[in-house]
DNA sequence: TTGTAAGCGTTATCAC
DNA sequence: GTGATAACGCTTACAA
């Protein structure tokens, strides 16, 4: 029965094993083969019956390996960051290292206090989903030689892997089934594009090609939660564009929320009335007749996120890409059949 | 400009300021008052220019004292977890804490991993919604001292406090309302109860009041995800009472995804069938003409969680109880209109 | 009010 | 192969 009041040592592992603190320190850490397999097996042995493992925080303390990768989330209740998160933590462990999840609820003052937090428990790198700007704290880290990357959306002046989406590809992919589906006039709807760089370029990538495919096409900005300002503009929209076939198209999942609620307020029909979004989400079938959604391979962007701060922890002959961006794929619904 | 390569130590600022180690700790750490004034101000001036900030390893070390609350949590891609975790999270940090999140998948050897690891991190409180039942875990944080609570699962033999819906009451409430609604058939649908406790409560529960009212009853448990056996299940129960009215009720928010995929299978229309849930979701108010839900008050059940473990850590006079239970709250929609 | 010095549990650097 | 021993950065008696 191991059931002790205090955490044992590694010192009490070596007094009970005959050995020295070196060598269970060994035997723990990356040179266990050095130790003769007679030392190993007293070791392993002593070290069950005291129910011993290594304290992280002393490990922390010596060498700077604290075997903590620091993420920071922007807004932890959106799906798309949730599924991120998901593939993120299980990269870590694969990797042998733990996760701690920060949410920012997109305030830059708690960013900042994170990104204190973080770098005081030595974290060995960093995944950030940026609300803010923080280029300052960023720098100190990358300073520090802490590898950083960004999640989905770009900090000016910081040199950093940025993965995520390709967002000039999705943005054409959706163009291009909106027309195929016979749609000539569309509405695209984001939220205040200021403070990400993803949003603004999915925008002014849906200005770009809508141009030059000759579509009829307007901006909705998201403000006020109520919708009250954002019902009005599409219904002018709609109402501009009557004679023609139209659709609204959705910059993330959050927008995808607020246009299916106006969609019902105004009574309008999906499908005679387009509907399609960027990010897949739960109930995207579930709203009849389905709303026709592009999605992200969210594993895959939260394990090559890992990946590219194992490639800089330990570091290998290969230099990483500064920017990997994936394609997402169309799950096709009612909501984009007239 | 303070981007050194090193992150400074206390050493440091102490020389700078012309001080100790000593009262550059106190500084920082509860006894600032001890200082006097123009010390106070030579060491935040030293501090400042070097960018100084402490590191917690070390301080983890010396007294245990890691500032770091550990959460466990069973399935963190649903949203229920979610609000919960982001309570949990704001609440740590208004108590100068910060939380480490570790996912397990409802997998119990994960579980066992992730808590050994928390043990390792010497986390000061732990908040768990348990996936497996690892008692002796839980048993070994308990008696090195660490203050552990319970999220909306119990776990056999373990004393802790347990925070969550009041599942009785919860149960009663949608059998009320769907009994008002002039419903006289209900169906339970249920995720397996085997690993939750509060899952097995719900069941019990509503068997026993259904019995009570004198309802027609019957249960689903869901199995495969394809959902063909429950499918069946639900029509089955369906022709059984044709000449009731007919609802079902959905033990969590999965079941609800999962009863209005079936739903929408078998063509059923929401309110001529009625349709309710326990837990609140986003889009519940999306399939027309809305699905009618109990919903739990995550941030106060999370904020909870982290207040029992505060009074713990740092004991004062009252005792607390050791199951906090909370109401939810009916949000009444279409799916229960016949 | 302030400082001195002894740890905290581990890893890294040398020796043997 | 194995083991002393000195850090790591901080807190905390104990002095002054």
């Amino acid at each position: 029965m191991s059931s002790l009041l205090r955490r044992s040592t590694i010192l009490e592992v070596a007094r009970l094993a005959g050995a020295s603190k070196t060598s269970v320190s060994r035997y723990f850490g990356e040179e266990r083969d050095r130790l003769s397999p007679s030392l190993q097996a007293r070791i392993a042995q002593a070290a069950s019956t005291l129910g011993y493992q290594p304290n992280q925080m002393a490990r922390g303390l010596k060498g700077g390996h604290s075997k903590l990768i620091g993420m920071l989330v922007a807004d932890i209740r959106n799906p798309f960051s949730v599924a991120i998160t998901h593939g993120v933590e299980q990269a870590c462990r694969q990797y042998g290292y733990s996760l701690v999840v920060c949410n920012t609820d997109n305030d830059p003052e708690q960013e900042r206090q994170h990104l204190d937090l973080l770098s005081a428990y030595q974290v060995e790198g960093l995944v950030v989903n940026p609300s803010g700007s923080p280029e300052r704290q960023l720098h100190t880290f990358i300073s520090q030689g802490t590898p950083i990357v960004l999640l989905d959306r770009e900090v000016d002046h910081v040199e950093a892997e940025v993965v995520g989406l390709d967002n000039h590809l999705a943005v054409d992919m959706a163009l291009e089934h909106l027309c195929v589906q016979g749609y000539q006039a569309v509405l695209y709807v984001s939220e205040a594009p200021e403070q990400s760089s993803t949003r603004q370029r999915r925008l002014f990538r849906f200005h770009q090609a809508a141009e030059q495919r000759g579509l009829h096409h307007g901006t909705l900005l998201l403000a006020a939660p109520d919708g009250s300002a954002s019902q009005q503009t599409l219904s002018d929209f709609l109402v501009a564009h009557r004679q023609y076939a139209c659709a609204v198209l959705c910059g993330n999942g959050n927008a995808t929320l607020a246009v299916t609620r106006l969609f019902q307020q105004l009574g309008l029909a999906l499908g005679k009335v387009g509907l399609m979004g960027i990010d897949e989400l739960d109930w995207c079938a579930l709203v009849p007749p389905g709303i026709t959604t592009l999605a992200q391979p969210t594993d895959a962007i939260g394990k090559t996120a890992v990946e590219c701060l194992m490639h800089r922890i330990a570091p290998r002959t290969s230099t990483m890409p500064t920017t990997v961006s994936f394609a997402p794929s169309l799950i096709e619904r009612g909501s984009t059949q007239r």
